[in-house]
DNA sequence: TATGCCCAAATTGTATACAATATACAATGT
DNA sequence: ACATTGTATATTGTATACAATTTGGGCATA
């Protein structure tokens, strides 16, 4: 038997999964910072988590390190790490530059999409919109980000989609979507509206201008109703 | 007396840069990476790395760490670390990614940019134009690298530089500016000068799409002079 | 010769021990 | 009482020890 896996043919045999713990760790970690169970701020105390993971602390500080990076931990030398404290500003700042990301991404997809793609597109967009005609807004919003997610997935190139992915990672630090309004949601589906038929189109730079103008006032609308300074 | 120094009036007095000792080792790993010591697809044996650095195992573990996040080093679970292999299409994508986050920036700092601001650009502009001028090709390109940085810090968001600030340190992996051959070189300072007209009509629009097309031009020209797959 | 198995060496992953640093609080002097 | 200094404690940073995993080679077997 061929001991490299990867050598043989079989495409239906993947690689299993070789966890490390300090990918269970961050993943836990992130969690919980995502759900609010430590909040901004809160100083995390290495050997407290420790205890609660049931870790010691290399695979911790590892899991820290990787957060960091994410931005969603804060640290300073000897002085241990604290959950990143996001203001309202800093929130635009973020959906500033995913606007640009998600605007390249969209011209590229408006450009090069196949009819599949399309067709697979079309059919997440029509499902947000009849949860949005239902008024159901947790799975309106879970087919929105899908949707996001989607089109720059589509544009592929893996580093627009990795380095997307980790902004997104901060900036749903809060529940922002449930923070918006009636209007914005309306607003927004139009929008997405609009974005779809410039793909259909196969207008790049309308398209562009429409997903970054989007991002954008998701931004901003997120920066006038988040919470603190 | 105040135990605050930021609340003094000492202006001169600042504190200690208080390094840990996995920046260290960080910032010299990724020498080694960009100075071509360590090169593409080389592994990284740990405790050999570990007596030629003298430190523990433990501070190079977490500088290996940071360098997977900036994309310089890959790893697998039990197997170690390598030298990122960057193929020339990877090499594309990256321009790619970084073209929108200038386009972004532009735009911003022709909508924004304040009288001081842009003469301080236009300098370092005027400068570069001199090098290039006399075919000094290594001070034109660092000039090159700092207008570029300027313009993105001049954007006034943070999270902007930081991004960018990443994936230009992957772009960096190879001195890729000394591939340009002289007809390119001729034609990225005229699309610097058009980018220049641009801040100072304050037209957003033009200095957007003048620097993702230069920024996207220079990525195609990598990639085709990239060694390797 | 080719294949599969098993073991040994090398290497990485995790836990723990020790050192350096920061923080809180009591002691001291003014 | 107040500010400053000294000391104990808590916490982080680094080194080392131990466990788990991979890798390569020898050897038996067909």
């Amino acid at each position: 038997m061929n001991l490299h896996p990867k050598n043989t043919s079989a495409r239906t045999v993947r690689p299993v999964r070789r966890q490390q713990l300090h990918e269970n760790v961050a993943r836990q970690l992130r969690a919980l910072i995502l759900e609010g169970v430590l909040s901004d701020g809160d100083r995390i105390i290495e050997t407290a988590l420790c205890a609660q993971l049931n870790v010691s602390r290399t695979p911790l500080r590892e899991a820290i390190k990787t957060l960091i990076h994410e931005g969603l931990i804060e640290h300073r030398p000897n002085r241990g790490a604290r959950v990143t404290k996001t203001t309202a500003k800093e929130m635009r700042q973020l959906f500033e530059v995913i606007s640009g990301l998600e605007m390249l991404a969209a011209e590229t997809v408006a450009t090069s999409i196949k009819p599949t793609e399309f067709k697979r597109l079309q059919s997440l967009h029509d499902k947000m919109a009849m949860h949005h005609a239902a008024g159901e807004r947790d799975e309106y919003f879970v087919l929105n980000h899908q949707i996001h997610l989607k089109i720059v997935e589509l544009s592929g190139n893996p580093i627009l989609v990795e380095t997307h992915a980790s902004l997104m990672t901060r900036a749903r630090h809060l529940r922002y979507q449930a923070l918006a309004g009636q209007d914005r949601w309306m607003e927004a589906m139009e929008e997405h509206n609009g974005i779809m038929k410039a793909f259909e189109a196969g207008d790049a730079a309308l398209a562009g201008r429409l997903m970054k103008q989007h991002v954008r006032r998701t931004g901003e609308v997120v920066e006038a109703t988040f919470p603190g300074p």
